[in-house]
DNA sequence: CTCCTTAAGCACAGATCTGTGCGTACGGCA
DNA sequence: TGCCGTACGCACAGATCTGTGCTTAAGGAG
């Protein structure tokens, strides 16, 4: 009883880098599509095409990997710009906050950096930590204000009322007002039309 | 050969109430206490010495166990305060949410608000209603406020000013100014001094 | 072309989670 | 006191996740 084509079975194997590539889109289907697929690494190679022992090997564990393809998302669509001003700069973050916060995927992503951090409350310096990692791009918009004299707000202050109102909003899905929230955000922030300017 | 004490082990059981009591405290425990426990159901069970099919026929999943939990100690530890006025209620609310934030327990929970929604994209829909009904208190302080002939900033605005930076805070514990902190957020949302007055 | 390092795929197994059926303790009620 | 519904604990089992050892394909260096 000869079996037709009993050809070894090609065995086609994926390179790293489309490995790589196929996880983290694999990630993306996961968080987004189904109703509540719960994000297990068999789940993610299966999706992706893959061994689930490839994943395992690199990534090692869920957190790490969901954080890989958090980081790695975010820094691609939501960059910092350098518009030679504190408030162009503020809100240009902000409108491309914004223009995540629309897409599902950006929604997503930010929420996940939420839940990526190490859960335990012993951890807390630990998830301040990396957040504080993410807000890297503020930290560098407001040394860039220094450096050209301007005398930006407070970190903390950026926080409540910049960064906050659209991390809330991604994380809980309330889409931000139609039109002119980022000004309206940065006008908020440093005052009705530019009270940030240096004496 | 006899067993010494072969009575049929007293099985000593606990009553409905003690289940839930020890269950709910097993998931602040697990939530708090070690790096990264997954918090699954057997293991909560097993925290709180029960069995764990006690915890899988009440409460069914994970994910329903935790928003008990969370909503029931939330509406405990976050009530909504009645001063008579929407500067004294809107405080009175941001000092509770500021109390909890400073106690490991509370910014787990509050983290946990987020992290118990439904979280598939299809869903953002409930998550952002789950969110609102977390929200009645602010919108309860409105109510009040027109009634009182007030009139209150929009929903909007009292979710960026107030609400964002305390759940920012909460989820990425990052703490709150010294002192002063519900104070400054009420005075940046209504004005400076008494702003909402009705004319 | 050959060697060599890297990493993907396969087979297999232990651990853990999830769920079901059954007996029985507890509290309320007549 | 006896009956009865609720729901807790126990035993057991299927499914799924997690991880290991091995083989082998792919790409670069000499």
């Amino acid at each position: 009883m000869w079996v037709t084509s009993k050809e070894p079975a090609p065995r086609l194997r994926k390179s790293p880098e489309q490995v790589r590539s196929a996880v983290h889109q694999a990630v993306i289907d996961l968080l987004s599509d189904p109703e509540g697929a719960d994000l297990t690494i068999p789940a993610v190679a299966q999706r992706a095409g893959v061994n689930h022992t490839s994943v395992y090997r690199r990534w090692g564990s869920r957190e790490a990997l969901l954080a890989d393809v958090v980081v790695t998302r975010l820094e691609r669509d939501w960059p910092l710009a350098d518009t030679g001003s504190l408030r162009g700069d503020l809100t240009a973050w902000a409108e491309a906050g914004v223009a995540s916060i629309r897409t599902a995927e950006g929604r997503l992503l930010i929420r996940a950096v939420a839940l990526s951090m190490p859960g335990s409350a012993t951890a807390q310096g630990e998830r301040a930590q990396q957040f504080q990692r993410r807000l890297g791009a503020i930290e560098r918009i407001r040394e860039r204000a220094v450096t050209r004299g301007e005398v930006p707000p407070p970190l903390d202050q950026i926080l409540d009322q910049l960064v906050a109102p659209l991390y809330l909003r991604a994380i809980f899905g309330i889409d931000p007002p139609a039109s002119g929230y980022p000004e309206l955000l940065v006008d908020r922030l440093l005052g009705g039309t530019g009270a940030s300017r240096p004496g």
